[in-house]
DNA sequence: GTGGTCTAGACCACA
DNA sequence: GTGGTCTAGACCACA
């Protein structure tokens, strides 16, 4: 379910942190729903217990997880962290779609885009 | 022209390279013109000269611009450039809508929002 | 390992390429070995740890290492660079014959150093 | 004749060094026989009259040119400049020869090479 | 510990 | 004047 790019220059707790909204984002993680231990995760990806700590800290501060002493973490209300999420995407298409308008790309071209994506399958 | 944000984490070169091919998308740089000299530049943006020398070497790595001992830096065939900067941006487009679909975003608000920014201007 | 000329004309920092490149090419750095730290790598050479970052910095543009933060520098996939290399060798090979074949010089001669080259044992 | 690119990373006056050599190779320049002045190939070729002077200096410094005060720049005894420069190109050879045996090249696609280029013709 | 960014300032070759 | 290389040393995020 976790899987990590230890060559990627985008920081591990960075990819635990992304990874997880996707999870969540695609209905996989489910409110309430418990994650894995700081310790379990950790031995499973081969990865030190203070990164998977920095992304689940980060994402307590955020509001997309909560954590219950002696019991462990679990994925918050979904509504508003989708909510926010669909509002970051948008502020990315936005600029995208200027960067295009700019370079005088093909409107049609992009309208066609949309459509294709919207076609296929979703997998996560 | 060339402005800088000191407080953003994109690191000032980054923010070099991205204004300079802002400007040549958008024609205001036009092939073979002259960018400022590395120490003109620094002066002007208050920044040190070795900063402004890495996004100019950068750039002519990346086949952006050509830089001549003795003579300065210059804008390069401008055509490869932009094909490859409306690649990423289509690219970008991809994931983008790709994240909104799995996020069961509307589509026709994706559409409206292609519209809407389609009729605005440009400004550089 | 890494050896320096600081007399040399050839900047350091190319000079650690050229050896990085050739220690690649001669199969004494396998894939994913790691390189010694920009830092320790300074301190051993006498040389300021900014010239060995550079080297790596382009090593990392051109593909040849890939570089992670709080983890280290590592040599990326071979097999790549090697073809890319012998490639720029045949090149080479091919400016240098013709330069030879206009200067009237005896093919006789070339053959023999052909052979002369390929009898000999290879040493790192 | 003289043809420059100014868009190279070679100075200038490097270029004219080399473009020189190869049309004495080349039996264009016959010795004795008169290059163009200082200021005639300045204004021809639209560079800077000190770039030219530095080139045919470095020129009679190397013994490849002589020049007589009032009337001009000269041609030297051809036959050392020739020998010298085989010279040159057979240590490239070699340097050239012994990267493809350490890559593991095939000694045989080198022979085809070195067919292949004497049996082409030779055009300057 | 690791690499990444940046400043301050020197010295070089070239035009 | 131009860009290119290098030193010395600071501070940062990440593992």
């Amino acid at each position: 379910m976790f899987i990590l790019d230890l060559k990627s220059r985008v920081p591990i707790y960075e990819q635990l942190k992304n990874r997880t909204l996707e999870l969540i984002m695609a209905g996989v993680l489910e409110q309430d729903s418990q994650l894995p231990s700081v310790r379990s995760l950790a031995r499973d990806l081969g990865v030190n217990p203070n990164t998977i700590q920095k992304a689940y800290q980060d994402m307590e501060k955020e509001g997309i997880i909560y954590s219950v002493a002696g019991k462990g973490s679990f994925v918050n209300d979904i509504n508003s962290v989708k909510q926010k999420e669909v509002g970051l995407a948008f502020d990315h298409l936005e600029a995208v779609l200027k960067q295009l308008r700019d370079a005088k790309a093909d409107k049609a071209q992009i309208l066609r885009c949309v459509e294709r994506i919207f076609s296929e399958e979703d997998k996560v």
